[in-house]
DNA sequence: CGGACAATTGAAGCCGGTCAAAACTGGTGG
DNA sequence: CCACCAGTTTTGACCGGCTTCAATTGTCCG
């Protein structure tokens, strides 16, 4: 159930949404796009900005935020390799309504907007798929206000936690390092950096996780799913 | 500026969404759908049900919300006259990942899944029509929240009165009472009942609202503005 | 070796949740 | 028409989780 969870999590794997084009639609997409290298912190577009394209994660994790109105940021979602992000702006013809930053290194390819829309109106195959897969969104993001409005900081970090470690996991199977500052990580817990420290503290001395200052391990992954507390989070019959 | 942000709280407004549809096509859609009344808390969907098609309101209001831990409900969105709810379960063929109720009496159309499909794989302007509509919809739950995440209680319900004087607005251009039960207020605002009356209070004292028990009207709107302290809400340049 | 930034710890205070009980409302049947 | 009941609203009191402010320690890097 906690998998099923986190498989919800996943967005747009760009495998999956691309695999209903014909050869040369995404022969289209692929050849005018471009492949980037970016440092850590490195911001892709921000709140307002004019969208211009849609990203591809190649590797490395990207986080979308939006700005507190006192200066913070709230992160509401992770990308990891194979996502594609910025989309919605994209497809609503709007400016963009969050920024999007790398919180490591990362490779990010850009495919301009003309040959995404190109793409969408040729093939209603993939507006179809498309429209599919942005509604399964909703309901990730319908799980992320429920988690938020009503769940202690306590059991948002066991979650969170869970959720990057699978985040992270991507990258190769065995390395389950969690590499966050804690400012990110607060800001995704929707919580004080401070308060954040005080609840690690807690599960290290429960010995649920191991701190190497910037990276974090999960070390008893059941108890951690004990502190997140899920009971009744999802659908259960 | 508010009255931007009250635009992008509205949803599928079913008559923009359908006006790029063909006479047959719209014709096969209203000629499937079916209309009925509803009395008050109505259960129109659950959680975790199977899709059979989408909704129209013809008149009333309906709330969409998710089951919290503690048995209560969280509201997460408010359907006026002349929008769609339902069709993301169908779209992404899902089960429902929230529930709608009406809050008060309603009348409402409902098109079957089989005709809504058949509609969307004939028409890629009507697929794409909605993916623009669907994207459009992320930056106001994105909004949401930021809203949740980042606001006081005081600040959440001052701007949800706004939203809903809007929404109740839609019936005639006069008429600004809000109807709606404490405990309904109070799950969408995301707070307890009793914080909600206090704060309630608060407004009454100031002058802002004016409270007949079953309904609340918007005396002060300027001052409720700036009790919801908006600044750095949207996108600001 | 500093200097800047990140992480941690301490202490105080408030917002808001919870529990409990009273006041009020509308609806119902005698 | 009135008394009563059930549900809702309101008020009161208390407590605890989190935020905030301030200061200290730790760490990376030029």
């Amino acid at each position: 159930m906690l998998e099923e969870f986190l498989y919800e999590n996943r967005r747009f794997k760009a495998d999956r949404i691309f695999e209903c084009l014909g050869a040369a639609d995404l022969e289209m997409l692929t050849r005018s796009s471009v492949t980037h290298r970016y440092k850590k912190g490195e911001i892709l577009f921000r709140e307002g900005g004019i969208p211009t394209g849609i990203y591809h994660v190649k590797s490395g994790l990207i986080k979308k935020y939006k700005q507190t109105s006192r200066g913070g940021e709230q992160i509401f979602y992770v990308c990891s390799t194979g996502e594609l992000f910025g989309y919605h702006a994209v497809l609503s013809d709007e400016y963009y309504p969050d920024s999007a930053a790398t919180i490591d290194h990362a490779e990010i390819s850009f495919i301009p907007k003309d040959a995404f829309l190109t793409v969408i109106h040729r093939s209603n195959a993939f507006s179809n798929s498309l429209l599919k897969a942005l509604s399964h969104e909703f309901s990730m993001y319908l799980n992320y206000i429920n988690n938020l409005g009503t769940r202690t900081v306590r059991e948002r970090l066991a979650f969170d936690l869970l959720l990057l470690e699978d985040k992270f996991n991507l990258h190769d199977g065995n390395v389950t390092e969690i590499f966050m500052s804690r400012t990110d990580l607060a800001n995704m817990v929707g919580t004080a950096k401070e308060t954040l420290v005080r609840v690690l503290l807690d599960f290290t001395n429960a010995g649920l996780i191991a701190k190497t200052d910037r990276s974090i391990t999960i070390l008893d992954r059941v108890g951690i799913i004990r502190e997140a507390n899920l009971r009744g989070f999802n659908r259960e019959t």
